[in-house]
DNA sequence: CGCATTTTCGATAGACCTATAGATTCTATA
DNA sequence: TATAGAATCTATAGGTCTATCGAAAATGCG
């Protein structure tokens, strides 16, 4: 009753979680900066000019933290995803789509993807599992579409749709890790031309040639 | 003169330097696994059921491991790179090869691999500026070999070769990450599947339709 | 302004981790 | 088998980090 308990932790106004806000976002750029692992709460709260003790007041622990770092860096992806599948548009349209939209949330909330993306192995089984799921949903929805290019022939029936998927995810999440030091492109670009390496390859076809 | 000094760590006999592997061995495995500040001295003896300081007999510090088996990660990579750029063969070819002895690392040597991209920004100043060389070579060789095409006209002239290397590189680094979990393809079958799609795309392109 | 509530602070317990030091056991060889 | 040197051990100093507790400051409301 009389006792410390701060509800704030299952309560919360509108005032705490503008705070909350604030220092999930420290904690995102750490995180990202650092690792988790190598992150310390005092280093998170220098960021934001408090004491590293004040930041109890807002969250559990140091690893409920991570969970929401890692929370918002997938819904990112999966929103814009999920939106994409749903639209009335050929397969190659949705995949040109899909591309762009997984590439906004790495434009615009770098840190919590970066976070997503290489520290949420460390998340507690419950969480990383949840986590999982959505990691999964978006690999599916990839290769959904991809699939459906296949039905309607407008993909080469031959191609591997999950090995495909692989690989577009995989050249997509890597931008998270060149784009902060390389010239920094910009991000309609990198879209461009991912889609058109994915859709049309680099080599010249000189089809009467070859066969 | 006469103090403890064990030379070992300058002087390395053929015993002391096979012991060495094996920590350095374990050390990959449990870096990999936990990441370079999620592991403890402890973990790296208990793979080896040694104790916890004797490791400290072979090895400076725990940095210097986390150099070591990045060192090693990243040769497996420059090495095989290095042997096809000198190869006499077309661009595309040499693009082929390229993949595949890219992925050969990470087929034989997954640990390794996995600590060289996920942990070397954790690596002191100095060593992490010598593996960025080594990194920034092979990034370099990729490109190379895709100017190269473009020039002698068996990659289209519009092709971005920076962007695509990057891209490349991207599909070929994520494979570390869910090969493990994934249903285990064999690796050639993704180098082939790579390749394919880095050349030729996944679109039909109906070349008499189109235009 | 005075009081209740919310938010932040200082101090620190308690746990854990790296690296060192000196003692001890193992190994090889004469 | 006695001995030197190599390899491993036990113990722990010294440091850091998370999370807690109660006090203090700030806030807002009557």
């Amino acid at each position: 009753m009389t006792k410390h308990t701060p509800r704030t932790h299952f309560v919360r106004n509108s005032r705490v979680l503008r705070r909350a806000d604030e220092i999930i976002d420290a904690a995102a750029r750490v995180f990202a900066q650092r690792g988790y692992h190598g992150t310390t709460t005092q280093a998170i709260a220098d960021v934001l000019g408090m004491r590293q003790a004040s930041l109890y007041y807002y969250f559990p622990s140091k690893e409920a933290a991570l969970e929401e770092v890692c929370a918002r860096g997938t819904d990112g992806f999966v929103g814009g995803a999920e939106r994409v599948l749903q639209l009335d548009a050929p397969p190659l349209e949705k995949l040109t789509l899909l591309i762009a939209s997984h590439l906004a949330p790495i434009d615009t909330m770098p840190d919590y993807v970066r976070v997503f993306i290489n520290e949420r192995r460390y998340l507690p089984d419950a969480s990383r599992k949840r986590i999982g799921r959505k990691s999964r949903r978006i690999e599916r929805i990839f290769e959904l579409v991809i699939e459906a290019g296949i039905e309607d022939g407008s993909i080469k029936p031959g191609v591997d749709a999950r090995l495909t998927m692989l690989a577009v995810l995989g050249m997509l999440n890597a931008v998270i890790n060149w784009r902060a030091c390389d010239q920094c492109q910009d991000i309609e670009a990198i879209a461009a031309g991912f889609v058109r390496l994915v859709a049309d390859g680099i080599a010249v076809t000189n089809s009467a040639v070859k066969r």
